[in-house]
DNA sequence: GACGAATGGATAGCGGCACTCTCCGCTATC
DNA sequence: GATAGCGGAGAGTGCCGCTATCCATTCGTC
């Protein structure tokens, strides 16, 4: 309960409706409110700063749809502090201009290359400076699981949560990916076993 | 370089070959492990803890291989601290169930499992009851990655380091992962925006 | 209408974690 | 022989997500 009093004053959750001076009524969109806040920390290891940004986005009224859509997408991708390597940012520029338009992305500079470099530029760090040509499977892989996220965004209807159901698939779907990526690797390496030895 | 001595005292880096009692010499495996603990933390997110349960596994020379990918594999799945919804929790097992051996699997109550039981509650509990059906083209997806991630372990050689090269694969991976999914989202909702009005 | 419990609001404090600072004793170097 | 720098250890710092305390008010109920 002192969390709570907490968020409020963080402005994570709007304030309630003052019945009187010291007594205010909350519904059950501020309970909501309070369960995404706290998915976006648990789930998505969002800080309470990243936070509050994506909620001032979720709750802009104005604005058009598909610039908040990217907004949204920078707030909840952001990079670690790792120094980017060079080779790295080839690496990721050319995986970007084998995939460009009009099929593909031609995103510049923005926090998610940022994101790939850096991973790759670890990777480079610690010997593995072939890592990127594992980048094309994973790319194939994506596609099939990006296009069931859209199916999913789709069929939940284009209400005005659209936002909210994206910060909400794209954060819990990462978990949710990471936990599938270990299944399939027992899945995976047993059928490669089977058929090895068989 | 402060935070070196940190790390030596935390025990994350083997103390330097003592030339002298105030002189150590650090070689290029001091180098390298250090920046393994550094892509472990920047990228993987892990704590210095996590970071030193993996590295004495790693570090452990007896011990069957199968034994230590088992233990790396339960100290890099940590679910954070959500409280499972029982359904959520059924939904696992229907698609553990669903997958079942002998093709796939069969793990029963791993952090792996934990994790993925954990993200279904904190969906459900922003509403979204029916992300779990999303889990089968997930699993579709991941199973062409799995395919490149073990396609990856193989080629660089059964070396010593495999438990190392799997835990890199992995958090790395993760990492790469998130940042190619959404490349691959705004590439598919490109092509179907493209077919949608065309 | 009196009284104890509870509420809203604000301020200060706590605990964990990843560092960082400082001090000490020593020794390689000039 | 002065001094700069190292290794080692303990205490201190800053941030962040809470948590505890305090006060005035007011709701419940008797």
């Amino acid at each position: 309960m002192p969390t709570i009093k907490y968020y409020l004053r963080e402005g994570l959750l709007p304030a309630g409706v003052l019945t009187s001076p010291n007594q205010a009524h909350y519904d059950d969109e501020h309970l909501r409110r309070l369960r995404l806040v706290r998915a976006l920390m648990e789930v998505g290891g969002l800080s309470i700063a990243t936070v509050r940004e994506v909620l001032t986005v979720v709750d802009t009224r104005d604005e058009s749809l598909h610039h908040k859509l990217g907004t949204v997408q920078e707030a909840i991708s952001q990079p670690g502090s790792v120094e980017l390597d060079p080779l790295a940012v080839k690496d990721v520029q050319a995986f970007c201009d084998r995939h460009a338009a009009p099929d593909g992305f031609d995103i510049g500079s923005s926090n998610v290359t940022q994101m790939l470099a850096a991973a790759l530029s670890a990777a480079r760090s610690v010997g593995h400076a072939h890592f990127q040509e594992i980048l094309d499977p994973y790319l194939e892989g994506m596609r099939i699981i990006a296009k069931a996220d859209l199916d999913y965004i789709a069929h939940r209807g284009a209400r005005d949560d659209v936002i909210e159901a994206m910060v909400i698939g794209t954060l819990i779907g990462d978990a949710v990916l990471k936990a599938v990526r270990r299944l399939a690797h027992a899945q995976v390496s047993r059928e490669v076993l089977a058929d090895g030895p068989g």
